[in-house]
RNA sequence: ACCCGGGUGGUGGAAUCGGUAGACACGCAGGACUUAAAAUCCUGUGGCUUUGCGGCUGUACGGGUUCAAGUCCCGUCCCGGGUACCA
């Protein structure tokens, strides 16, 4: 764990508390997500059961967390990988099995339903009634509905590892681990039909309270695009080329079609003389790996078909190209090009010199493509057809109705979100509830649940790329002689419904009673990191709906508010190593860069060496010397405190490791080797080094250990501190000297209340109006504050709290405490403490936030700012119950003001009550 | 390229509806206490200018609206995040 860990942690530990002060009956629950890769890889690399070592992190992660001092309810506990814990997981799934979309109700219903549909004579894929059907041809047709279903699907297959890899762990197309090459490989694999969702998904989001920006991100991921399916007749072939548009209006400046590559009338329609053209291209876009494709994005290649369809309104003949930047997966796999309105349209034409047809009034479109959707069409009519001079909207509109009168084109709506593959071909995960019998899907029964996870000899990949699972033969093949699925649920299986769990954690009959449910609703408030934004959040959120279609909670969305927590980010410290290559850095390090050692020191400079070494510069000479730069790459150091210098003593990077870092130093000083200056000029051993500000990382080395941290300054500070960095969301810099403020506040605070020898220097006097005031102020403030999560605000009010009634000389007790009622979520152990020592009996949890006073709120008077000109001059007190009038003659009698406004007319006075007084002369 | 955030002293940041910019801290400087140091306390601290009072200027940059702009509008630049031949 760093310090950015529980910046989440607090913050909600904060609410907790304080809710729990006003007398809410809070959940405030921990738990831990443990299937997944990083334990898998451990075990394949140590040979430990990740069961072993997950329940070791947990341990250690729970004591730092109770090292904070954090109020969760630990009975409430839930963790992913128990057995008691995915039983529902399964259950669950199997629910999604069992379960089909309606488009009619729009909500999830039980499969049973369809089935009934298809007894009345709903059509089926195979043209017969359903009691005709084989069972084989019966669950096919299911399978198109179910909101779990198997399907044919590509996967990252790495042969020298003989394994699936997870798109992340394939960087730049090869695998991130060895660097072998990865293709891609059709795989039978398990789908959530999470597209189903797609607009109830969007719906929702009007309903809760999320950032703007991962609203964004989610509604960027489903991508939904309103427009047309379009046919195209083709032109001596019986078929039609179906498009896929967002622009129907444009629909005279097509001069082109584009098929995907993939696409499959790509073999059928193309002209016997275009034959080897396209086939050589369609070629060439198969040995092009998915990073090729995604870099080279200028490039533009493609080829003729030498088919073409007609116009539906002109009635042209329209060629047909072949290119890969039109892509299978989207849409239909084919566009109609208007190069007058779409860049990638644009360029393909100038490239293959077809004509770019203008339809926009008033614009060129010789040069580039307009892609606004404002102005008028223009030159877009036929005999019996026009739509020049409507808007873009207006057109579309017209041109839809068009195409569905003449049936051959409706409005579609495309989304760009794919169903969820759901398995993975990994041990560390949820097995399926799912055998095979003669191929066909046997779900296992609820009462079978949980399918628990066998012992494995080796957690390695099979090297077939099948699960580790599919090497024991004995869990496969079941008695019954149904074959087990071998594939294990993906990391977001668990934690997609996990809240729920948490309101009825232990029960062994369902994965939460409906009553729990009901009482407890919605989490209100979900406080977690950004980079779950499209994934863990919409899994959840879909599988939240389907739980709520299907009648087993009442709500649909899982989350009412959401807050994403900033970055900590810490300086990195960097040095530089040159890559020479093994040749050129032979011996000597004039060998090396002789240039580089002249521009440098304005000398040639020889130096035997007894073997190789790795050579480092100093970071301002990096900065200088260009070649350098670019001939050099990064190296992080563990030592040296980036706080306080960009400097780092050489030999106590030797003395680290000498392994990493013997080696050749190059400074503005000289030439440092084995410890002494080959070339000096007699200044001490140090090199200057890179500090960045950049997310806490273990591979950065500048994680900071929160251990650390309570162990010097103890727990309050440390949660103190975090909230005091600055706004919840915002991403802000560690700096552990920052720490002091917040520490020495509550030392002051304690010193303030409890003497040298223990006492206690409260008395229990009356309070003063003034402290009273002080008091209810910062009360309220606070209470507003956490309201709307502004944490850091809050510390700053306690400082200005205690300021003001020390200035004051205010000890009185009442007063006191309802300060550590009000500190008490943030600074937990030394409220808890104090409150305590101040004669009370019971725990501070237990305490009510102290009411407010509304009569301190308002002063009867106001300090009103006297403005000329808008320019602040002075200061002027008055009443609040002064009349403008009165309040006028006094500004204009004032010796100041009077000094500003000599000999010049007062135009205007403008009084804003309670806020400012302008004059303007 | 597109879509979201954001840009305020040396640093983290504050500023409710457009109404005293820089609260609260860190750091720094000076002082007190101490044989000394640490700790603690006090004073100062955006920049320029002035002996001082004060004045000018200032919220990335350029315009605009307004009695009044960190805040609203238009344009530009920079930083962070997301997405991408998405038709």
């Amino acid at each position: 764990m760093h310090v950015g860990h529980p910046l989440g942690y607090i913050a909600s530990d904060v609410v907790a508390r304080f809710k729990r002060l006003q007398g809410f009956n809070v959940l405030h629950p921990m738990g831990f997500d443990a299937f997944g890769l990083p334990a898998e890889q451990y075990a394949i690399e140590t040979g430990q059961h990740p069961a072993v070592t997950t329940d070791k992190n947990i341990e250690r992660y729970k004591e730092q967390l109770k090292n904070i001092g954090f109020s969760y309810d630990w009975d409430r506990e839930v963790k992913t990988c128990d057995p008691n814990y995915y039983k529902w997981t399964q259950w669950i799934f199997l629910k999604l099995y069992d379960s089909w979309f309606n488009p009619k109700t729009n909500k999830a219903e039980s499969i049973d339903n369809l089935i009934t549909l298809y007894e009345k004579g709903k059509k089926n894929q195979f043209g017969k009634p359903w009691n005709e059907l084989t069972e084989t041809e019966q669950q096919k047709e299911l399978t198109q509905h179910r909101l779990a279903y198997k399907d044919e699907s590509y996967i990252n297959w790495c042969e020298a590892l003989g394994t699936v890899l997870a798109n992340d762990e394939v960087v730049n197309g090869v695998s991130e681990r060895g660097g072998h090459p990865v293709e891609r490989k059709l795989m039978s694999q398990w789908f959530l039909r999470i597209t189903k969702y797609a607009d109830r998904l969007l719906e929702g989001l009007e309903t809760v309270d999320f950032s703007d920006s991962l609203k964004e991100m989610q509604k960027n991921w489903i991508g939904r695009s309103e427009g047309a399916s379009v046919n195209f007749k083709l032109a001596e072939h019986p078929d039609n080329v179906v498009v896929f548009t967002t622009r129907p209006d444009t629909i005279f400046g097509v001069s082109f079609m584009v098929l995907a590559p993939e696409h499959p009338l790509v073999a059928q329609i193309t002209s016997n003389e275009q034959k080897t053209t396209v086939a050589d291209y369609v070629n060439y876009c198969k040995s092009r790996s998915e990073l090729e494709r995604k870099s080279e994005t200028k490039e533009i290649t493609g080829a003729f078909t030498g088919a073409y369809v007609q116009h539906p309104f002109t009635g042209k003949n329209i060629p047909i190209y072949v290119a890969e930047y039109v892509l299978m997966g989207y849409g239909t796999g084919a566009i109609m090009a208007v190069p007058c309105g779409d860049s990638r349209d644009h360029a393909f034409a100038l490239k293959f010199g077809i004509s770019i047809p203008n339809i926009f009034e008033g614009v060129d479109v010789s040069e580039k493509a307009y892609e606004e959707k404002t102005g008028k069409i223009a030159n877009s009519s036929c005999d019996w057809f026009s739509i020049d001079g409507l808007t873009v909207q207006e057109a579309k509109q017209k041109v839809l109705e068009k195409l569905e009168d003449l049936e051959i084109g409706t409005k579609q709506i495309n989304y760009r979100m794919r169903d969820a593959g759901f398995s993975r071909q990994r041990y560390w995960g949820e097995p399926f509830p799912i055998s095979y019998k003669n191929e066909i899907v046997v779900a296992d029964s609820l009462e079978n649940l949980p399918i628990t996870l066998p012992e494995v000899k080796s957690y390695k990949p099979s090297g077939d790329g099948k699960s580790p699972l599919s090497t024991i033969p004995e869990w496969v093949n079941m008695s019954n002689g149904n074959i087990r699925e071998t594939d294990t649920m993906p990391g977001y299986a668990g934690s997609s419904w996990y809240y729920l769990r948490y309101m009825d954690p232990q029960n062994p009959d369902a994965f939460c009673e409906k009553q729990k449910s009901d009482y407890w609703q919605q989490v209100d408030l979900y406080i977690g990191g950004a980079e779950h934004a499209v994934g863990h959040l919409l899994y959840s959120r879909m599988w939240c709906k389907v739980l709520h279609d299907l009648g087993y909670i009442n709500f649909d969305e899982p989350y009412k508010k959401l807050v994403n927590q900033g970055m900590i980010t810490g300086p990195s410290q960097i040095i530089w190593r040159y890559n020479g290559t093994s040749d050129e850095s032979k011996h000597s390090i004039w060998n090396t860069m002789p240039k580089i050692v002249n521009d440098i020191f304005n000398e040639r400079y020889f130096i035997p060496f007894d073997k190789m070494y790795p050579i480092f510069f100093s970071s301002e000479l990096i900065e200088k010397h260009e070649t350098l730069r670019s001939n050099s790459s990064q190296l992080y150091i563990p030592i040296g405190n980036p706080d306080e210098n960009k400097i780092v003593d050489i030999n106590e990077l030797y003395n680290y490791s000498i392994e990493k870092f013997e080696g050749v130093y190059v400074t503005e000083d000289g030439i440092f080797y084995k410890q002494r200056w080959i070339r000096n000029v007699g200044t001490p051993k140090f090199l200057s080094t890179l500090i960045e500000n950049e997310k806490l990382s273990k591979s950065k080395l500048n994680t900071i250990n929160p251990d650390d941290i309570v162990r010097s300054y103890g727990a309050d500070a440390f949660r103190m501190y975090e909230m005091f960095l600055g706004p919840i969301e915002q991403s802000k810099p560690w700096n552990t000297k920052g720490i002091d403020g917040v520490s020495r506040f509550i030392k002051r605070f304690w010193d303030y209340c409890i003497d040298y020898d223990g006492t206690v220097l409260l008395n229990n006097e009356p309070a003063n109006e003034a402290s009273l005031k002080i008091i209810n102020r910062i009360l309220n403030k606070t209470k507003e504050d956490i309201e709307k999560y502004s944490f850091n605000t809050c510390v700053s009010s306690f400082m200005i709290c205690l300021n003001e009634l020390q200035a004051q000389k205010c000890r009185n007790r009442e007063v006191f405490e309802k300060f550590l009622i009000m500190l008490s979520p943030f600074a937990p152990h030394t409220a808890e403490e104090l409150w305590h020592r101040t004669g009370n009996t019971s725990t501070i949890i237990d305490a009510v936030y102290p009411s407010i006073n509304e009569k301190y709120l308002k002063d009867s008077t106001f300090n009103y700012p006297i403005s000329i000109n808008g320019k602040t001059r002075t200061l002027m007190l008055f009443p609040n119950d002064a009349s403008e009038n009165d309040i006028k003659k006094a500004v204009l009698a004032d010796t100041t003001v009077q000094k500003w406004i000599e000999g010049k007319t007062v135009k205007k006075f403008i009084f804003v009550k309670e806020r400012i007084v302008n004059l303007v002369v």
